[in-house]
DNA sequence: TTTATATATACCTTTACAAGTATATTCCTC
DNA sequence: GAGGAATATACTTGTAAAGGTATATATAAA
């Protein structure tokens, strides 16, 4: 899993960004004025972002289109899925079992 | 999606421990062996992950098993599908074709 | 009952980072 | 080409958090 993508999500405010990015791209200004932050806050997270690969960019004229892009929320499912075995109850439910057998062996 | 979760896991040694626990549970001082680092560390390190919810202790003596718990990854897991429509790539290219055909109504 | 082991916590220092503000840059419009 | 809008960036300041070290606490062992 790559800390640069953990860590960019891990602020409020990109963390809101992004998912206002789910419903489609946005100018910086779009952004500032729906989460009723300063214009050079704005910029400063999608730098950010940007850095991480999280979002890319499409300058129109005088304005800045940001989208989300899938790679880096595609490798954070991936990475998840790593741990199946471990949200899986009856994974959860083998272990315990397995612990109480042992425990009684210790008596 | 839980900020929580993701600024305790924005942290390479709490992303270390969190891989090293998807294989079962360890103590504190195994932990610290295995990452080479201080014990204090490990402890407070640990304190963080648990109090976000994402692991859970056994205590057993003087010692202290710590485990994954699987609702904050499940969470995860079930926040990053709300972005399906963005890392599906035929979705990506509808989007791509409509700005398209937008902007040759723009000439 | 002293000694050793495992872990948590307190305190200090350093560093990273977010917000605020001012300003630079780029492009459009008149 | 002058003025205005949209955006990026530089600078400053405050704060949180991570590591280092020492120590407190609890349990086991001698």
């Amino acid at each position: 899993m790559n800390i640069t993508t953990l860590s960019a999500l891990a602020e409020p405010t990109r963390l809101q960004i992004v998912e206002l990015l789910r419903e489609g791209p946005l100018t910086v200004g779009e952004i500032a004025d729906r989460l009723h932050i300063r214009q050079p806050q704005v910029s400063k997270h999608l730098k950010v972002l940007n850095e991480s690969q999280i979002v890319e960019v499409r300058p129109e004229a005088n304005r800045r289109f940001y989208k989300l892009r899938p790679e880096p929320l595609r490798e954070m499912d991936g990475w998840l899925k790593t741990f199946r075995s471990i949200w899986d109850d009856q994974f959860n439910q083998l272990e315990d079992y397995l612990r109480e057998i042992q425990e009684d062996k210790s008596n």
